[in-house]
DNA sequence: CTCCTATCCTGCGAGC
DNA sequence: TGCTCGCAGGATAGGA
């Protein structure tokens, strides 16, 4: 469910719910297995220690405890879900608690438990994370090496767009959303884009994300942010999921295609090929 | 190397 | 109403 919108806003959840009291009181594990096993052990370790910080890398989440840091990603269907003491009401597919000092907790709920919490070093950390590509919403994006990057790759750019190790963040629907508003083909080939469809490629990636972020993501299907909220972006998608219907801008027919395993949504007729 | 496929898991909607 | 089938926002191993 959650791209880098998504993940972003239950960080900024996060942040301000450690505000209210950012010591681990206590840990309850009710199922280890999600996609890797939960280190019960060394979480329970973190007991009495200040979570001093919440990051996001990625579509990861990070909490940083003295020189450890917990590492959770919430795959398709993970939730942090922020409780206070004696209200909240147990869903079937809560796994882990984690109660804080100030009388919250926070749930990780993932029906799907393609989502995990690892336990690393900061050191560890750096070695986990190193394949990923840029940050999009970072200051320091270099653009120009990003364009260098993809013009050396023969995939189609939409699959390329998709590969954390090209660029982070960006998930199917996002790619989907992005490569229609810079109107290019997800089908074209990476080395087949021209500088100037790059420049407006990064300009998109990056006002869609922001766009997102600002209207809480998108809730397609169970995507809900620390407070079980919905967002409210999925009423702002220009192509995603709309196929079989009119194009925003052209008004032909929006369709959709199997491409690198995933469904891609696209306007045949605003984003040509070549 | 790069690219492609299958896979992990549950829930839901479509179609019969 | 109830069953089966296919598909869902991610990441990664293994094969070509």
């Amino acid at each position: 469910m959650p791209e880098l919108p998504e993940v972003e806003i239950v960080k900024r959840n996060i942040e301000e719910l450690l505000l209210s009291g950012n010591r681990i009181e206590s840990w309850l594990f009710k199922r280890s297995d999600l996609r890797f096993v939960i280190p019960r052990r060394g979480l329970q370790q973190l007991k009495g220690k200040k979570i001093s910080r919440v990051e996001r890398r990625a579509k990861y989440l990070l909490f940083f405890v003295e020189e450890r840091v917990i590492l959770s990603h919430l795959g398709m269907t993970g939730q942090w879900r922020i409780e206070e003491n004696g209200t909240g009401s147990k869903q079937k597919h809560d796994h882990v608690i984690l109660q804080l000092s100030g009388g919250k907790r926070l749930v990780f709920c993932d029906p799907r438990r393609f989502g995990f919490i690892e336990l690393l070093s900061v050191d560890g950390l750096s070695q986990r994370l190193s394949g990923l590509g840029p940050e999009p919403l970072s200051k320091d994006l270099n653009r120009q090496s990003l364009t260098e990057t993809f013009s050396r790759l023969q995939s189609p750019v939409k699959v390329a767009l998709m590969n954390q190790k090209n660029l982070v963040g960006v998930g199917n629907i996002y790619a989907s959303e992005a490569l229609f508003r810079a109107q290019i083909s997800p089908l074209k080939k990476c080395s087949k884009v021209k500088e100037k469809e790059y420049d407006r490629l990064w300009g998109q990636v990056v006002d869609v994300l922001q766009a997102a972020i600002q209207s809480g993501g998108s809730t397609i299907d169970s995507y809900r942010n620390s407070r079980s909220e919905a967002g409210r972006f999925q009423n702002e998608l220009l192509v995603y999921g709309r196929d079989g219907e009119e194009c925003v801008k052209c008004h032909s027919v929006i369709v959709s295609i199997f491409l690198g395993g995933r469904n891609t949504f696209w306007c045949p007729s605003c984003q040509k090929r070549s």
